[in-house]
DNA sequence: AACTGTGAAGTTTTTCACAGCC
DNA sequence: GGCTGTGAAAAACTTCACAGTT
């Protein structure tokens, strides 16, 4: 009877494996679906059905014995204990090639990201529009993602820069950072980062090929 | 005495962690260090230096008792382990704006990987040249990719063609796909899958923010 | 009949702690 | 004194298997 939601801790790993279920629930909705089960989600997923209701019923009873779960009725579920229930403010960090792709990238905006300023050292991109932005001067970091109380930030700038601008934002007040640079970033342990790192990926099939 | 390297098998989480700790020595490397510890390591990456030396004693002994590890020895070990003491050539598909950041992306080569070829269905697209590469429409992938015996593919296509771009991959027979695409792939089990999914790591974030 | 939610069992992963070496 | 490599212990995580519900 005794279920441990609202207040316990979750472990981190299950944290980590909403978000994908959350993708997969997007994706059978968009397919025309309204009802799943944790066998049919880990199939799709190649993860055990145990695990998958394991991982939900930490937050309490979103299924039903018998049928299964209902997709959009978890979808809801997933958004608010992710807190994607709302629209959180990002600021992007570097304009090169990759801030110009990450400014114009569509998918973030449906799924509860947005994009509201964009910072850049470089003389001759601050004030240009970009991507319907107006870069901004870092100098102007702090300043602008204290008052706008703005809590993630991307870095997309290059790794030798990486570390000083993530002492910017965490001075700033930002709580969270999606580091796009290949390097490891040392912050206070009140703050968050998840890293993208395409080359981490890549090297982390070839191990498994033969020649 | 007896270690288990060469024949055993090495868990997944043991191996999805060599990457960092390569990307942690690089960085030492280019600030001039040329020894380190597992703890000076571990003190980087937020890891247990007792975690990163069981990690590397799978594979041998690298490191010196009384002095720790020497940086470019341990390079080259972990770039053999991983098979990443060569260079692979990778296949591009999708060249929208997502495609077009991956094609200009500087950080591919240094650290192993040579994008040989870029694909678009878009007839507009095909045949330009995009970062010094010319597109090549999707009706060539499967020859070309096997052909060129290519093994590795980063798909950057809108989420709905991504399964079958997957499709074709697997019948051209690439060994592992990095996905961009926010959606899961089923693919046959001797496939590698890694996953690029920015939202998925804002999303991991806000679970710990308060409000 | 089908499926969830969950204690208990089983497995994997991490940490401890120390012998051995520089 | 400082550090690795590693068995043994501890902790974390996953799977099993089934009672309970629709």
């Amino acid at each position: 009877m005794a279920s441990n939601h609202e207040n316990s801790n979750i472990p981190d790993i299950v944290i980590g494996r909403l978000p994908i279920y959350l993708r997969a629930l997007n994706r059978l909705s968009s397919e025309g679906y309204e009802i799943t089960s944790s066998h049919e989600l880990g199939q799709r997923l190649g993860i055990s059905s145990a695990q998958i209701r394991k991982d939900l019923s930490h937050f309490g009873g979103f299924g039903k014995q018998g049928t299964g779960y209902q997709i959009e009725f978890l979808q809801d579920k997933l958004r608010k204990v992710l807190h994607v229930d709302r629209e959180w403010e990002v600021a992007l960090v570097g304009m090169g090639d990759l801030g110009k792709a990450i400014a114009h990238y569509k998918g973030f905006a449906d799924r509860g990201f947005h994009i509201s300023a964009c910072f850049d050292s470089a003389p001759d991109k601050v004030g240009k529009k970009i991507a319907g932005f107006v870069v901004q001067p870092l100098s102007e970091l702090i300043t602008v993602v204290s008052e706008r109380n703005i809590q993630l930030a991307m870095i997309a700038v290059p790794a030798e820069h990486a570390q000083s601008v993530a002492n910017l934002l965490v001075e700033a007040g930002v709580h969270g950072i999606l580091n796009y640079a290949p390097i490891n970033l040392t912050v206070p342990p009140h703050m968050q980062v998840q890293y993208i790192d395409p080359v981490v990926g890549l090297q982390r099939m070839t191990y498994y090929f033969d020649e």
